[in-house]
DNA sequence: CTAAGTAAGTATCCATGGAAACTATTTTTT
DNA sequence: AAAAAATAGTTTCCATGGATACTTACTTAG
């Protein structure tokens, strides 16, 4: 199969599984009041530890205005601090609060266990080449999308 | 890098690129007042060339709900059209209409110009690798979800 | 040093899509 | 053949997220 063949399958593919994925996390996490991408702005600011609104638009490539709401979300839920910066007064510094981490790691723990299950229909050597194939796919739309 | 390290960046990378594609077919399909999942619903009746709406959402693993909100729309959109069924008056036939065999050329060559765009930076042997390893974890996903 | 331009967030509008309850029909059970 | 269960689709409710305009603060140009 040639690359003008292969190349929409590929698309459909990834639009399909990314789908699956994005429903199967709200479903995880609807225990917790979170949805998937709500959760990954949580995980991002955990992470880093202290960061800016911008950083998580720059680095999650979501609309501003979208991250703003998540914050608010998150903060009314408990899970984040909001602080205000001194440098930039426009601007806030994010933390996760003790509660935060707590319901982060109940969170991992549950997603570790789905990996674990997903994970073990496919072999090492395989998972390792379709890590490979989807980081150079990301780069590639990051470049031309 | 074993199962449990990368099975975690394999789903964040997944979500991400699907999010990016999402997002990038929703803006190529704009001009044509459509969306990318209605897009990809009204590619799968025109496929079928003549469909029930429980079709789709087995095919495309969506909610019933959701499929009847877009099948109104294409269809007020003139893009298909709905027949009476005779043997089950519960359902009917979806197929597409001239113009909407139209619009979907439209849409298939623009997709196609993007498709040659990106699988340039993609030699053929890592294509068909990527096409392998997404159908694997496709089946993988739709049955451990 | 002020005015124009840019940047960080917020508020608002609106189509979207998931969930659940509902209607109408068909199939299965007894 | 009547009652129960299942199926196809619809309606309604509501949180979501993209787009745009706006506010406030900061930066740069003249």
């Amino acid at each position: 199969m040639d690359n003008l063949q292969s190349a929409p399958i590929i698309i459909g593919k990834l639009l399909n599984i990314g789908g699956m994925l994005q429903r199967h996390g709200n479903r995880i996490l609807q225990p917790f009041g979170l949805n998937q991408q709500q959760f990954s702005i949580f995980f991002e600011i955990a992470k880093a530890g202290k960061v800016k609104q911008k950083d998580m638009v720059n680095r999650l490539l979501l609309e501003k205005a979208h991250v703003s709401k998540v914050v608010k979300k998150l903060h009314g839920m408990g899970l984040i601090t909001i602080t205000a910066s001194d440098e930039d007064k426009r601007s806030a510094w994010l933390a996760p609060t003790q509660e935060g981490k707590q319901i982060l790691n109940k969170c991992r723990g549950i997603f570790k266990e789905w990996n674990k299950q997903w994970s073990k229909a496919v072999d090492d050597i395989e998972l390792n080449s379709i890590l490979e194939n989807l980081s150079h796919l990301q780069a590639v739309f990051e470049d031309k999308i």
